[in-house]
DNA sequence: CTGTGTGAAGGCTTTCACAGCC
DNA sequence: GGCTGTGAAAGCCTTCACACAG
């Protein structure tokens, strides 16, 4: 009932108050206030109640939230209960890094199988998941029903790949490459672009 | 005079546009409409004109915008008409991928040194750029004045490597780490958390 | 007295509508 | 006629102020 009404940084930020929320679990606090969570997560303390009365009310007054509770209800919001499966599309430097970059798998995340052009220059390297060539994309996304891809193929081809991984029935893409991908409204793009956030970065410095 | 006054997100999507014109540029394109420059940034064409008028009158009424004199003029706003030199802390999987990546040179950032705890691990690799251990860090920031830094470090120690080299001279961090950073107010911090990206999307594919 | 929940106010961005120029 | 430049309106998000609960 709720969940289309949650603004989109207010479903981001819930992903920082989880993370927050981890490391409070793992340090065996059980309880916390909005103040210090939003200390934890970069934002105002008003700004974390006020993302939360979006789909509940957690907190006790006069004490503060639960952390294991709060947590245990962000999942559920997030929808990240159960894992899922994720394809990575483009195996040079940066894909190569991501396939062996623990965060993914930390956060529910499994990358099932890797794509790339040339499969065979890849496959040697220990990468923990099997590099299949470009042409069977299709195959696999269709036959796993997988529904995420990474994308980190050149710029040049990453609209034509991308159109390919939406025929095949991905619904989210996470696009390294520095172009802004023309897909359809049913589709969601979240791009990374690392040239980018330093150019900003090297803007505020000026 | 105007500098302060540019909206964030406006800065953000200048680099948007810049990356479009290049690559009108490459295409020998030499007149856009706001119409086509906003359909390739994936903005609406009133806010690539809100955006311009920020600092300036660039386009020519009934006919649209020169390639070459846009791109001149962002490149002036965003001041990336000189090389700017940046450091990479965290010689790890992904600290060594961005290494490779092609896509700072060519939009202008140079990464002259990189540091690791294991400097010797990594050093034989080619990475293109030396390895220095972490304790160089200080005295190589301040000696090259380098105030851009990429952060790719563990988690664990993020907070703590993030105020050694603030307190070198570093004004800007590019942070990997999946932890919000606590920094004084003169220093910009950007986060790129590739977890967060993809629980994000998984939220809007439920 | 501490700390949450929330309507209302405020501020920031985006979008509209159209005047103005080529 | 086509397309930019821009004040005004709308929409969205954040912050405030304070009622209320423990």
């Amino acid at each position: 009932m709720s969940k289309l009404v949650i603004p989109r940084k207010t479903v981001y930020r819930l992903s920082l108050y989880y993370r927050a929320l981890q490391r409070l679990k793992a340090n065996e606090v059980d309880t916390v206030s909005s103040a210090a969570l939003a200390k934890a997560a970069g934002v105002k303390p008003t700004q974390l109640r006020k993302d939360l009365t979006y789909f509940g009310q957690f907190g006790t007054r006069g004490l503060g939230y639960n952390v294991a509770a709060l947590s245990a209800q962000l999942t559920e919001v997030l929808g990240t209960t159960h894992l899922q499966p994720v394809i990575l599309v483009g195996a040079g430097h940066l894909g190569s890094a991501l396939l062996r970059y623990p965060g993914f798998a930390k956060e529910g995340f499994e990358v099932v199988a890797a794509f790339d052009a040339d499969a065979t220059r890849k496959r040697s390297r220990d990468l923990g998941v099997r590099v299949y060539p470009m042409e069977k994309v299709e195959e696999v996304v269709r036959k796993k029903r997988i529904k995420m891809a990474i994308l980190t193929v050149p710029g040049t081809v990453a609209q034509e790949v991308a159109n390919n991984l939406i025929a095949a029935g991905i619904l989210a893409v996470l696009n390294f490459a520095p172009i802004i991908l023309q897909v359809p409204d049913n589709v969601v793009v979240n791009n990374v672009d690392l040239a980018i956030e330093l150019e900003n970065l090297s803007y505020f410095i000026q």
